[in-house]
DNA sequence: TGAATTGCCTACCGATCGTTCGGTAACGTT
DNA sequence: AACGTTACCGAACGATCGGTAGGCAATTCA
């Protein structure tokens, strides 16, 4: 069978595989609220009413829990964000599609995610180095975009390094300051994060 | 006395001082890279050359260390940012020079503990109202700069709730992904974040 | 010179951490 | 009816957590 979702056993059901979402599911909401040391096994078993030897029916453990977590998130970023803008032609469409996606990909799919990037320090190193070559292989993707535009003569004097990572943490940011009871609405805050990040690079002619 | 320094005791000769200042300084280093929880207190010690029971001759709590931390940083944002830039008569220069001064603080100053913000909800909820405070503070000066600005139609479309959010996680941000093997030259960093923002706002004309 | 105070130590506490063990009720298959 | 699997539980494990009690050398103050 050699299937790469097993985590324990063969997780058979449709009701156990609901269950054993639900367990990875609350264990990011927990995670990108308190962060990994701050998200005891404890806690994660109140919150799905099981207890914590329960748990590992699902688990094999904490840390290979979270690597699970981020692999899910990847897979998420590269499917709904990177794939269906990657192929666009002109960099500048590509960029405003990368934005404009990873920030409804923030709401819509549980790829707020993208929020835990930070915790891969808790990972052991191979593991790590495999999130690590994604991160670094999205941001090369907005600096190619921004190489493109560059040679295109469209750009301001930046420094695409730095500018990339700029735009990023704009994104990524939003997760950090976000309540629902803002009043703020979606596209508004999409259509103002891709326009904010567009205006900052672009010559002003 | 009615001191506002003390911790467990009055920390008398220079040489305790300067211990102490270490211990805080340290805590604060560590928890910038692991975060509260993911900082024992064992950590702490080792970090200082000194038992977990030596430590508490210098600090009263876990909790209350993290709170003493980040009122630090808050008189460091005031003092180093706040301050210098709130009397400056041309809101874009105001602005400018806020953004300037944050992010030449990182690195001069212990100031880089903006990243413990994050960390306040390790606090007890009239602590984090303290520090809530401030941070809505410091988003106002950049709200009234980004409104005087407004006013004499000098910006873009802008949502000024959302674009002061955005200004502020591009400059937290550097935090996240700065390393000192990366090339840059901080003035560059400075300079590069400051027309990144200030290209982002205004109208192009 | 003696008495305090400072700055740290050794030794330990109860609580909680992630994890494992043995067991079991419910269910599908044969 | 017997068997195997799934999805859990109660109880406990060793390790580590934040924190404390009490002591002791060095320094400072009287």
């Amino acid at each position: 069978m050699m299937s790469t979702t097993s985590t324990t056993n063969s997780m058979a059901t449709p009701e156990g595989r609901a269950r054993n979402e639900e367990v990875f599911r609350t264990a990011a909401e927990l995670m990108v609220q308190r962060g990994y040391a701050g998200t005891s096994m404890g806690d994660l078993a109140r919150a799905v009413g099981m207890t914590k030897a329960g748990l590992y029916h699902h688990i094999s453990s904490k840390q290979d829990m979270l690597f699970r977590i981020l692999l899910h998130a990847m897979e998420g970023l590269e499917r709904e964000v990177i794939e269906p803008a990657k192929h666009l032609a002109d960099p500048e469409e590509r960029l405003r599609e990368l934005i404009r996606l990873h920030v409804r990909g923030l709401f819509d799919h549980g790829l707020e995610f993208t929020l835990l990037f930070p915790e891969r320090r808790h990972l052991e190193l191979a593991q790590q180095e495999v999130v690590a070559r994604q991160i670094e292989n999205y941001l090369g993707l907005i600096r190619e975009a921004l190489h493109e535009l560059a040679d295109a003569g469209k750009l301001r004097d930046v420094d695409i390094r730095i500018t990339a990572s700029h735009i990023l943490h704009t994104i990524t940011g939003i997760a950090r300051w976000y309540t629902k009871d803002s009043g703020l609405t979606i596209p508004h805050l999409v259509e103002q994060t891709v326009s904010f990040n567009l205006s900052a690079i672009f010559k002003s002619s």
